[in-house]
Formats: C-alpha cells, structure tokens, sequence
DNA sequence: CGCTGTCGTCAACACTGTTGACAACGATGT
DNA sequence: ACATCGTTGTCAACAGTGTTGACGACAGCG
C-alpha cells in the first residue's frame, strides 16, 4: 500500500475531470481536495500554489496537440489538425489564459506547438518572417474561437443548438429599420457547429497567408 | 455638496480608470468603494452584482466602435478600422469575456458592430450566408488578438518592448536540434507593435475571404 | 530500535462578492 | 410646516476563495 496517495498526476487527472464535468467554476481547491478523498491543503505538498498547478494541466492538455500528426498529408492539412487539437486543448480549460499570462517561456509543448506551424509554414514556402506572422495569425485566430466557445463548451449538444437558436431568434426580432443587414443574415448566424465555423474561418486565413495558385 | 454623490455613470468611469490603472485584478468590489469615497456597498444600489456592472462598462467601452466612421472609404478600411477599435475596447476589459457569458442577447453598441460588419461584407458582394461567416471570422481573429495581448497591456510600451525581446531570447536559446524553425525564425516573433500584427492578421484574412482580382 | 524527512490534517488568515438591518437625507402631499 | 416615504449610503456579517504554519502520523533507513 502506498502511502503516498497523492501524486502530481493523479491530482493533474482529477484536475482535468473536475473541470469537465462542473466547468471551470466548479474547480476549487476544495473541490479538488473532496475528489480526491484528501484534506484540500495537501495539494500544496506537490504544486507551489493554483497557477503552478493549472500549468501543470494546461501542459498536459497541450501535450496532445503535436503527436501523431499525419505525415505526408502537406503542410495545410496539418496545419488545420493542429489547430483543432489546439482550440479543443484550449476549450477544455479557459483560465489558460491565466497560465499564458506570463507569455511564452512555458512548457515544452507549447514550444513542439510552435516548432511544427513554422515548420509548416516553412514548407509552404514562405519566408521566416512571414512565417512568424502567419503563426502569429493563426494562433490569434484560434485562442479566439475558443475564448468565444468556451462559456457553451460545458453545456451538452443540445443545449447549445437551443442556444444558437435562441441567438438566431434574438437577432431575428430585431428591428429590422436599424438593423437590416443583422435581420436579413440572422438565419446564417451561429449555423452548423463551433468547430465548422472555427474550420472555415482558418481555411480563409490560410487562403489569405498562402494564396493557391 | 453634491448629495447624489453616486450614479451609474460615475460608478462605470471609476471603474474603467481603476481597471486601466491597476489591471482586472485590482478592481474589487472594497477598492471601487475606495475610489468613490463610499462604502463598497453603495454599488450595490446601482447595480444588481458585479456582472451587471461589467456589463455596463463593456457597453461604454463598445459604444466608441462603431461611431464617426470613415463613409466613403470602401468596405475594407471600415472593416479593418471597426475591428482595430473593437479590439481595443477588448483590450481594455479582459473580463468582458465574463460578461460575454451570456451570448449575444447584450447591450444595443453589439448589435451595431454586427450590423456594421456584416453591412461591409455585403458591401464587398458576400452572399447573407457567406457575410455571417466572415462576421464570426473576424470576431474570433479580434476577440483571440485582444486576449493574447491583454496580458501585456497594462504595462508601459518600454516594458512591452522589453519582454517581446526576453521571449525572443527565449526562442533563440532552444536547442537547434530540436526546435530548428523555432530557432531560426526568433528574430522576428513577437516583432514591432501587437496592433501591426494584428492589422496584418485581419488583412491576411480578408484577402482569404473576399479574394481581389 | 531510533532518527529523519515526507506528507496528510487541522485551524486560521486575508481576501472576495454579497446580503439584511439600520439610519440619514431629500422629495412629496396635505 | 409637518409628517411621511422612498432612495441611498453605512455597518456588520456570511459564505466562499486561495494560502500558510504548526502538528502529527507514517515510511524508509542506519
């Protein structure tokens, strides 16, 4: 038997389960510390504090961005899946951006995360200082699409069409004298999933970075 | 001997001063009361809790996007020009992605940025459906730009420059072996002003949407 | 066996947003 | 002019947060 009960990964996966299950609101120190089966403060025996911890989570979760990457599908193709992993990783924990706060002297990962959108841009034929901004652009892109989703990310499927639709109603009801354009487009407003919208929108992007011949 | 020394818009300028001065995390509830002169709790006769009070600012802060723009100046310079001040209002209230909760169903100013952008997008030929793809395409390029970059910007642009240059070092110390492209390509990340980048980004992205002749 | 260092436990601190009772004050009706 | 009323600032307090320091149980080791 153990006794050491608690260890940095076991507190990283119920971290993880928490967040998914009751939001990213419902994780509290005491939270944690009732899954765990633990007094709350013996988490601070394996991380410095609650940010130390969150890195810990949020490099486990970007850790599956860059592994098993199709190998010879282009650059393109691969720079949408690693966007998509990236988004889905950020979806799962918005207070990342607490985390990002101390910008990117961070974790392995995120240094794998961006090795690999240069390397692609690279192989797109771009030079290094516009490859440096399309990873700039893309990345912006995809915290975006994420910070935007992340509030329905925790609401089943569908809850969240009710919610889009709900959306589409209010933008409907508008008064159509001030508000043509929004009235007229509010059918087409928040269609289909977060991910397709997000999908579409980086293609558009990639479109402008590296135009088809 | 000003009796109603508190009103909504009192209340909502102090704040945006305190969070433009102290950042989103020195803006409290006591230290609001502070600033006014009042018991912390005054506020709550004004505003029903916090969010509502946010609420409030970030309809202040969105009020400026979309007045005195350019009229002749074509779709696309009103489009870059609405976005860049929408991101600056996101720059300045990070936690409006709090009050953003909710969804759509906000404040008025919203609905006249969706209508502005999604006016433009039809102005440039964009079908209803294709204009609300862009609106959500460069809502979320804004939105993720003005996050990534909120961090930063309650400091000083001496200190901003500073730490775009330590991460900067950061990337060129990694190992070449590993992070070749990272490596090579650190000279130019994080290189002039985040509105440049930011500018180049939407650009970028509007080439992909609404491709020129 | 005894020692040492790790690690869970407990109480407590400073802080947060928020509420209900209380009181001062201007405005209002007769 | 007086009493009344509703508005609004004040105060104490509550529940909840992250975090710290003292305490003690336990494993491993000489």
């Amino acid at each position: 038997m153990s006794r050491a009960t608690l260890t940095r990964d076991t507190i990283v996966d119920t971290t993880i389960r928490i967040i998914a299950e009751q939001g990213t609101e419902g994780f509290t120190m005491r939270s944690l510390g009732q899954a765990l089966g633990t007094d709350p403060t013996a988490v601070y025996r394996h991380f410095r504090d609650k940010a130390e911890l969150l890195r810990a989570v949020s490099e486990r979760l970007l850790g599956t961005v860059t592994v098993d990457l199709p190998a010879d599908a282009g650059w393109r193709p691969v720079t949408v899946e690693v966007c998509r992993r990236l988004r889905s990783a950020l979806l799962n924990q918005p207070q990342l951006a607490t985390a990002l706060q101390f910008g990117p002297p961070l974790q392995p990962t995120e240094f794998a995360i961006t090795e690999t959108l240069l390397r692609q841009f690279r192989l797109a034929g771009l030079e290094q200082g516009a490859a440096a901004l399309a990873y700039h652009s893309v990345i912006e892109l995809t915290v975006g699409s994420a910070a935007i989703d992340a509030a329905l990310h925790s609401l089943s499927s569908r809850e969240r069409s009710q919610q889009y639709f709900r959306w589409r109603s209010v933008y409907a009801t508008l008064d159509p004298a001030e508000y043509p354009e929004t009235v007229g487009a509010s059918a087409h407003m928040y269609r289909g999933t977060a991910d397709e919208r997000f999908v579409h929108a980086l293609e558009a992007l990639l479109d402008g970075i590296v135009p088809s011949p």
